[in-house]
DNA sequence: GCCAACGTTGGC
DNA sequence: GCCAACGTTGGC
């Protein structure tokens, strides 16, 4: 079992929406190392659910559904997606900020490699993340 | 709005 | 295969 960061811009597919929807088929990535996260994801792996730009905060936790498959708004094969659901909603936000200030996130992808939209996280990261959502 | 950090493209 | 130019992402 791995963890993942899931990033997206709220108002193109917020937190909010994902939970309306019960499930949502995550597509769009163009980047070589995210496409490679997405198609090693298994079923059942938590990832968190990240607001970049407007937020810039960790807002809740998704499940991967199912191994990824085709993306259909791509006209290349190479790209891929994974259904993902709502698993559970943090209690309160972990901000940018508040991880950057934390040192064992130090590491974190989400830090080492900005622009990175799907990055593995460890459990040990997962789980400060989670832990400082209940302070 | 700016800029840093990357990734991609294309000329050579 | 190198590198300059350009595009994109995302934090500030």
């Amino acid at each position: 079992m791995r963890n993942w960061l899931i990033k997206s811009e709220p108002y193109k597919y917020s937190w909010d929406q994902l939970v309306q929807d019960g499930s949502t088929f995550w597509d769009g990535v163009r980047n070589y190392q995210a496409r490679n996260n997405l198609a090693s994801m298994q079923i059942g792996e938590l990832c968190l659910f990240y607001h970049s730009n407007e937020g810039k905060e960790v807002v809740g936790i998704a499940r991967v559904i199912s191994t990824s498959r085709p993306d259909p708004t791509a006209d290349a094969e190479t790209w891929v997606g994974v259904d993902v659901a709502p698993y559970q909603p943090l209690k309160s936000p972990v901000t940018l900020a508040r991880i950057k200030s934390e040192p064992s996130l130090a590491q974190m992808g989400l830090l080492r490699q900005g622009r990175l939209s799907v990055v593995e996280v460890s459990r040990e990261e997962f789980d400060i993340i989670v832990a400082i959502s209940e302070e």
